[in-house]
DNA sequence: CGGCCCATTGACTATGGTCAATATAAGTGG
DNA sequence: CCACTTATATTGACCATAGTCAATGGGCCG
């Protein structure tokens, strides 16, 4: 694996900056903003590179503002588990905490703004509107962690397929702002079915003959080993388990 | 199912409680303390009752005072996950939200003290010593649920059994203030075969099976059907699949 | 072209699930 | 007090789902 030196990321101004209103800082304003902008630094990661390494010191915390980076656990004997997919807005890192838990890795080309951990642990304490939307934001993590639980303990390996693919698919329909009702929705695949396996408690093989079972059944369409095309986005949610429309209501 | 009408919980002043320093309101003195004093009262709830159904209206948040209650998802056609398991100190609910996301249960008698919705989110709001505390305690629950996603996705049945009984072991070897090196941990299952096998991601079958595999292997001593006596920590621990000392070293 | 990575597919196996019988303990009521 | 019921747990026989091991295919890049 070469190590190219990565061209120097860009400072951008938080009033220019694509996930302003959804990050930690989403309710900062005037001063607060501006003391975030004094302790933070933005940096690039390429698709395959760790961000940070299991047990590794962190001296930052960090927002995922462009790309897709994931959050794995390794047990001694090499069995992995995902349990975390970090996507633009989601927050890397915990305040009062120096060591990482766990290995997060770059799937694709990643940008994040990191903050430097004294002094954003400082203002956690007197700043109450970082305090809350970070307090909002780790609630909504752990509901997506028990609706996994759910998916890893109970489900079939279709229907973890379906239920993954449901995810990505909603997600980008709400980026394109596309209904999601009626219309067929069509995008990317950010993950190797390696991933996907690590992601869905899976072999790869097992989710390879499931993606192939789901286009044979027609519930998707596939251009590649990536670009999926769901013609009807209720058929992929009953496969998923999931009550019909559960998901969209909300 | 006979509902008896329970005997009226007792008002407990917090400055007595045995919660006082490990729940939400751990941080909260005088004022703060007074305040919360004022929208709480006390709930119980006998072995076995629902204490709130998973899309029931929701008018308090509240802490667990004693005993032990689930969290629980269920798919229409019954299939089963715990999500989360609460102890004395831990939060149920979410300010912010109005309906139950899950079940709540108690596998044990439970007291709860419960604050009515309203008034604490306002302190939320104004209370930084809260908002912090349910923050740290919150990031503490994803934690653990990631941990348990790692059990779900990844652990043979064997290890599940012997992950869970690690966990009711340590928990209790720490209440006691025992020590979990050397010598032997006994303590008292507040889990149902069934319980178990929910929050396992198993059939109660494979756990009463494994169960009686860790017993014919010498990894635990049964007495009855509940009480266990673990003779070697460290194997557990071992047969868990955690690195040999992983928990108890922190 | 050759090598590498990612993905697919097949043959076989193993782990845990299903269905069913039986055991054990704790009430409940005559 | 004992028969009866009910809830909980154990065990066995069989089966299905997903895992393992291995061969093969298809892009992409040097």
């Amino acid at each position: 694996m070469s190590v190219k030196p990565l061209p120097l990321a860009p400072q951008i101004a938080c009033g220019d900056c694509q996930i302003r209103h959804r990050a930690v800082c989403a309710r900062c304003e005037g001063d607060e903003l501006q003391a975030l902008e004094e302790i933070k630094y933005y940096r690039r990661f390429e698709a395959g590179q760790t961000l940070v390494w299991s047990g590794d010191r962190m001296d930052f915390v960090a927002s995922v503002v462009s790309g897709i980076a994931t959050l794995t656990q390794t047990m001694e004997d090499g069995r992995r588990q995902m349990v975390g997919l970090l996507l633009p807005s989601d927050f890397v890192g915990r305040p009062g905490r120096a060591r990482a838990p766990y290995d997060v890795t770059a799937t694709t080309d990643v940008m994040v703004c990191c903050f430097r951990r004294q002094p954003f642990e400082a203002m956690i304490l007197r700043t109450p509107h970082l305090a809350q939307r970070l307090l909002e934001m780790t609630l909504d993590e752990l509901d997506a962690a028990r609706e996994w639980m759910l998916l890893l303990g109970r489900k079939t390996a279709r229907e973890k397929i379906a239920s993954l693919l449901a995810i990505l698919a909603r997600r980008n329909a709400t980026l394109l702002s596309q209904t999601v009702k009626g219309r067929a929705i069509t995008f990317d695949l950010p993950l190797t079915r390696e991933a996907m396996s690590d992601y869905l408690g899976l072999t790869l093989e097992t989710v390879s003959r499931q993606i192939s079972a789901l286009k044979r059944d027609g519930v998707i369409h596939l251009e590649g080993k990536r670009h999926i095309t769901v013609p009807d986005m209720n058929r992929l949610l009953s496969e998923a388990g999931d009550d019909s429309d559960g998901g969209l209501v909300d």
